[in-house]
DNA sequence: ATTCTATTGTTGTACACCACAACAGTTATT
DNA sequence: AATAACTGTTGTGGTGTACAACAATAGAAT
């Protein structure tokens, strides 16, 4: 079999990648999400449990498979999510008053602190990627830009 | 125990998540990935594979480590890859010419053939997405942000 | 030359994530 | 009263991904 000379090329061409919006996007999106899951990660949870706690403060009393609704996930998921955040003392659930199937997921005194602290940090790390964007209008445009993605 | 009411409010207070930039990222690109997995799927590979035929076509002679570089993938990765396409008859393996270890990738002419094929689908699938932005200068804007943010 | 280190493809493993099916208990509908 | 629909739960399988280890080979050091 004829041999071949290999290229070690650190420019390597991205052809129709390089200028892909669905490849910038996923870069981007990979990119912030692994500095962002180290956030949580520090904090103890995983980006799902984050976007839990986010969900059930905001909207207190909810049931696990709204949750999972709201989220984008099946509801089987939620089962070990609510287990975790509930051993850290985080969430509680409290049998549905007119419903004995389900539960209504409350946060608890300490959960509410610690996200308090958890978003903190969240935020502070959005700010500062936002640093690279040129002004507070071009955020907002690439939000709307982002929506109309979605 | 007291029992308290569920909530099954379809209007959901997204709080935080609602104008973050990482949030919208994650919905714009899952968004946009699940149906360029369905394009993927209908033609037999899956996005990496797709990847992985986009990088080798435009810099033949590759090796497999140096195409996992490229992609951010481990070289391990790699192997079932490569194993896939090549039983496709898509790329092909090439002893590399002074070094033993390694393999030069290579597109075949039917490679070439589908992946030509496969990218214009992809293309147009752009095509119909980038239709909800404004105008071509609003696609350039987006791409600059993204690659600043990446 | 010989030894030591680095690299390549490969295999195996472990872990996270996700979709899907199934189930018992419960509620809603007919 | 019967049937369908929904809840939380468990299990399973697929997928992606990171990491360690290995033999073969290459490169560097001495």
């Amino acid at each position: 079999m004829a041999q071949t000379d290999t290229i070690n090329d650190t420019n390597i061409d991205f052809g129709m990648l390089a200028e892909s919006v669905g490849y910038r996007l996923r870069r981007a999106q990979m990119n912030f999400f692994a500095k962002f899951t180290e956030i949580c990660s520090d904090l103890g949870i995983s980006p799902g449990l984050f976007s839990v706690l986010v969900i059930v403060e905001k909207n207190p009393g909810l049931t696990q498979t709204a949750v999972a609704q709201a989220l984008g996930n099946d509801r089987s998921a939620m089962v070990a999510a609510v287990d975790k955040l509930e051993s850290m003392k985080l969430i509680e659930r409290r049998p549905a008053k007119n419903d004995r199937r389900s539960y209504a997921l409350f946060m608890t005194k300490y959960g509410q602190e610690f996200f308090e602290m958890s978003s903190r940090k969240v935020s502070d790390y959005e700010s500062t990627m936002m640093a690279r964007l040129h002004s507070d209008q071009e955020k907002d445009q690439l939000i709307d830009m982002l929506k109309r993605l979605s």
